[in-house]
DNA sequence: TTTATAATATGATAATTGTCATGTTTTATT
DNA sequence: AATAAAACATGACAATTATCATATTATAAA
């Protein structure tokens, strides 16, 4: 199995301030998974007991409404720490974690961990500052929802998949997701995103390749007003 | 002027974490402000070099967004700690804040508190616990932002602030906000906030003295859907 | 391959919400 | 107290978005 010390993941989050002692206790009692697209990684009121660390896939963070919809908060690719925050607090999860593709993570529990959190203040610090990013990000998607319309989130939508994790070698997203999560990330329903999209493509503004869609102006859906 | 370690606010707050010493350290530093109602104390864009630690009054934290509109996306009150997030990243502040009535605030330097952050790791695993919180808040307001009706925002915020920020001797709301704010914490236009709580009136659900507010029946605004 | 099932797509219509106009009341100012 | 300004209120209408119906494709299962 794979040692902390030598991941490359860890650099892009805050593992990367733990020092190599800790990276080694910590390689010690983690496990690796495998973890197939669709499997719901935990559920709203999970007591979630450790941090995931993505070293493939992608999953989103959902929170059910209760007229049924799954509204998506946030997604979480390669390199990044899902369930950071069962660390801090000692409620159970708010949110529900699905695999959007095939996933390969690193679980370590909570009670490894939490001494470091406890004793090395660099990485309590970093996580800190993690926190501090989701937050800035969670005003403006809170912003975004109240003050814009379904086709100006879609398109931000579209840019911030496209600038945050990238393209395929052909121009199509490389995070693959249905309409219904387009639905799900926007706050509307399918069929409005379906038909915005159809809007988008007839505009020149997107092109679609079966469910995978390519942007072919990325200034035309800054443009959107 | 008053002494950090004798003061009953800090109880409320992560402060509360922090040694005698240190206390006394930074009671040496503070300033002390009265600030009246309507004042801006930072803007977006500001760089905010401290926290305000909140001893009386109220206040919004907001967004501008490009329709002119300002969504408001927290509230701080007594006991609480402002601008949390300028310790943790040296990026400027994405919100702006603005006292809803006089305030009484001290503020506590960046620089006379960072040391603390670094070095005390009770006191950041406290301001970690608190951003965990405010965190999982911003996920609700998302969530409510995107499935629920402006109806059942307006009634869940009256709920929020009746609940968070008690009532006055006459059963009206404590905390005054003018219609005007109400739709901004709503996300809605002015004329929509009026509109539902006029209908809000008019089922006996909630009674108005002037501006006031008063919450008749909790049970039939939790009753909304 | 055939069949079933789910995902995508689009039209028709209803419900919600925003905008503009205008009037009334409250609050602040002279 | 008189006046101006702001906040509150409501109607009329337009724009946006949701819902339901119904095709049409993709995808998975037999």
């Amino acid at each position: 199995m794979g040692k902390c010390e030598q991941c490359i993941i860890k650099q892009f989050n805050s593992l990367k301030s733990l020092t190599k002692d800790e990276l080694v206790r910590i390689s010690n009692c983690k496990t690796s998974h495998i973890i197939k697209k669709g499997t719901v990684i935990f559920e709203e009121g999970d007591a979630v007991n450790g941090v995931y660390c993505v070293k493939d896939g992608i999953c989103k963070l959902s929170k059910l409404s209760e007229n049924g919809k799954d509204q998506i908060v946030k997604m979480v690719v390669k390199g990044q720490l899902l369930g950071q925050r069962s660390l801090v607090s000692d409620e159970n999860s708010n949110l529900q974690a699905t695999a959007l593709n095939d996933m390969e993570v690193c679980f370590i529990p909570k009670s490894e961990i939490m001494a470091d959190l406890q004793k090395n203040p660099k990485f309590s610090f970093d996580v800190l500052k993690d926190m501090a990013h989701d937050l800035k990000e969670a005003d403006d998607i809170i912003v975004n929802m109240a003050q814009k319309s379904v086709r100006q989130r879609l398109a931000e939508a579209l840019i911030y998949i496209h600038d945050s994790f990238g393209v395929n070698p052909d121009g199509t997203l490389s995070v693959l997701l249905s309409r219904e999560d387009f639905a799900n990330i926007v706050g509307t329903a399918t069929e409005s995103a379906i038909r915005v999209l159809s809007q988008f493509k007839k505009e020149g503004l997107i092109s679609t390749i079966g469910k995978q869609i390519k942007i072919e102006s990325l200034e035309g859906l800054k443009r959107i007003e």
